[in-house]
DNA sequence: GTTGGCTGAATGGCGATTCAGCCAGATCGA
DNA sequence: TCGATCTGGCTGAATCGCCATTCAGCCAAC
């Protein structure tokens, strides 16, 4: 009986542990291995072409782009066994549930893009190439892999008990790495002391999230390394004029 | 037989037009009418306590209550029709299908938002104040309402054939509307010119969107008005330093 | 001939939508 | 004024289709 990936447990002892765990692929390369470009689109269900013996991660491929193109709740399971090429029944071989798949996918998503991000950042010192850093990284990641990022601009965001909950910790870590960032600048006194390291990291993040939703959401073509640099000269460079009287805090009308 | 606050046509040839159409309702009031505080709470289905005559409206309340709270698709029409204090049946009396309630309560938000954005910008001429006009606006509005601001921040966001499709009009048109701005205040002089105004309209959205998702994430308490002054410190004035080497465009390293 | 891995039809439950009626108030005739 | 009839708004149980999940077997490799 497979479900190998998952270091081996019963189904009970798992379904005990919080509602955050998930399975954790031993491999996680940095962003989802697209292993393939196949077009399962003539409705040949049994494409039996398919290289046999990667069932777990073909399930989890097959999974990503289904429910990117359909969203959870309206891709059957049935769908993501005949992308995946396998019968409904194998996916329950290698996964508890529906839901199951897709927070293995999201999570492993995760993993990889973090320890990419990390390693990136230690390698440099200046806090403005660090933050340069993530931002290159966030929309190449994304840009890279399209039906990735519908999933994370769509499925993630949904309502609090199903896949927020459990998606928002690995947010909250992502913030955080930014929000470190930002203040190792604040320290280095490359970025102001007056604004708070919580509300940039926000900015910045919200400011690259949406230019993968605008991305996604109507196709224009867009170039990660470009955007990366316009919305840092926003983000860091300000829209305000530098030779005009800035948008200060105390000289501000009352309102 | 009622159907009536959306103008009457038949079921026939309303069905017959564009995907992107939605029920209009004659009132508009600016943000949702959370014309009630009452906790349906304990299981009373029958709560005949509830005045009658304005169903309409109170089953457009208790979706976006329900949704906003369970999700669209862990939403069934019985809970909706519960919350309202109305028979299920009676929904598909005012309403098309399940979706089309959805969209008619989306759609009358965004109605009321740009015509009070609208309004609001209209007498501004400074657009550094418009600008904070909008931050103000956005960040107010949906802090008034949490669980309206919980069904934009999730539900809206979902997968293309659904929500997407229909709600990307609404964003395209207030992008476009702080798209406006931003030129103005480059016309004026108060703002770059060397940033794109598409770039700088989604790292102002996306940095509002995301200080939203936050506090609905998180359940954090946030002052609209402070977040939107430090938001706008971040994104007009900038996180560089001003007393310090500006991060250029044209003296970066060629990387 | 035994397994372990896989298959895919069958099961069970859920929930959107329908529709046969119910009822309160309006209208009518005496 | 009073009963009879009518009507439009509303009700909620029944219908029907759609999946998630299960499991009795099948088969290729040992």
């Amino acid at each position: 009986m497979p479900m190998q990936p998952p270091e081996r447990t019963t189904l009970k002892a798992r379904a005990a542990k919080s509602t955050t765990e998930t399975e954790s692929p031993k491999r996680s390369e940095a962003f989802g291995t697209a292993s393939d470009a196949r077009g399962s689109a003539s409705g040949a269900l049994h494409d039996a072409s398919q290289p046999r013996g990667d069932k777990y991660q073909r399930i989890l491929d097959a999974a990503v782009e289904v429910i990117a193109e359909h969203g959870y709740f309206n891709s059957p399971v049935s769908a993501i066994a005949a992308r995946a090429g396998v019968a409904d029944g194998t996916i329950y071989l290698y996964f508890k549930s529906k839901d199951q798949v897709l927070r293995t996918a999201i999570d492993a998503v995760f993993r990889g893009f973090f320890a990419s991000i990390r390693l990136e950042i230690d390698r440099i010192p200046d806090a403005r190439e660090q933050l340069r850093a993530v931002a290159r990284l966030h929309l190449e990641g994304l840009a890279s892999h399209r039906s990735l990022a519908v999933l994370l601009q769509t499925e993630l965001r949904q309502s609090a008990k199903f896949v927020a909950d459990f998606s928002h910790q690995h947010m909250k870590d992502y913030l955080n790495l930014i929000r470190e960032v930002v203040r190792r600048g604040q320290e280095q006194g490359v970025f102001r002391e007056d604004v708070s390291d919580r509300v940039a990291a926000h900015c910045l993040f919200g400011a690259l999230d949406e230019m993968v939703s605008a991305w996604v959401f109507t196709g224009r073509a867009f170039d990660p390394d470009a955007t990366a640099t316009q919305v840092l000269e926003v983000v860091v460079g300000g829209l305000a004029r530098r030779d005009r009287p800035q948008l200060g805090t105390k000289d501000r009308p009352q309102q």
